[in-house]
DNA sequence: TCGATGACCTCTA
DNA sequence: ATAGAGGCCATCG
């Protein structure tokens, strides 16, 4: 028998349409430039979470690049597959449904991965923003 | 209110 | 290459 690792709740998630409430105004605002950096990213190129974070005015915090990420409503329509971990490293768990869809998303981009790696030459630092 | 968690990073060994 | 420590801090139960 085959153990899921993560729990039923987790995958029924994305189909939920309970959404948490609105958040104050400045969260907000960490959140949009999170989201605004993330849409700045090339096609065809890929960005760090810590990158992102400075970028959006918030160095230090790539952690909250990934919850912005995380709580990104589809609807935004943003490129978060072009966001990886440092080192070119696709930062969900190698088997994860969210992992494959990252690769196949970037390899519809002409993106090479391999090893759940892309190459760090197409990393960018969005330092121009 | 508070402790645990996490789509992370950097440094050290 | 891998492992641990420390830092970061919004979110969640």
């Amino acid at each position: 028998m085959r153990r899921r690792k993560t729990s039923l709740a987790a995958l029924l998630q994305p189909l939920a349409v309970k959404r948490r409430p609105p958040r104050a105004p400045e969260e907000n605002a960490a959140l949009d430039a999170i989201w605004q950096v993330v849409c700045a990213i090339p096609r065809g190129r890929v960005s760090t979470y810590g990158a992102v974070a400075r970028a959006a005015g918030l160095p230090g915090r790539a952690r909250q690049a990934g919850y912005a990420l995380r709580l990104a409503p589809r609807s935004l329509n943003l490129p978060w597959h072009r966001v990886v971990a440092a080192g070119g490293r696709i930062a969900f768990p190698r088997a994860s449904r969210a992992h494959l869809e990252q690769a196949q998303r970037l390899r519809a981009e002409g993106v090479r991965v391999s090893n759940g790696r892309v190459p760090p030459a197409l990393i960018t630092d969005l330092k121009e923003l």
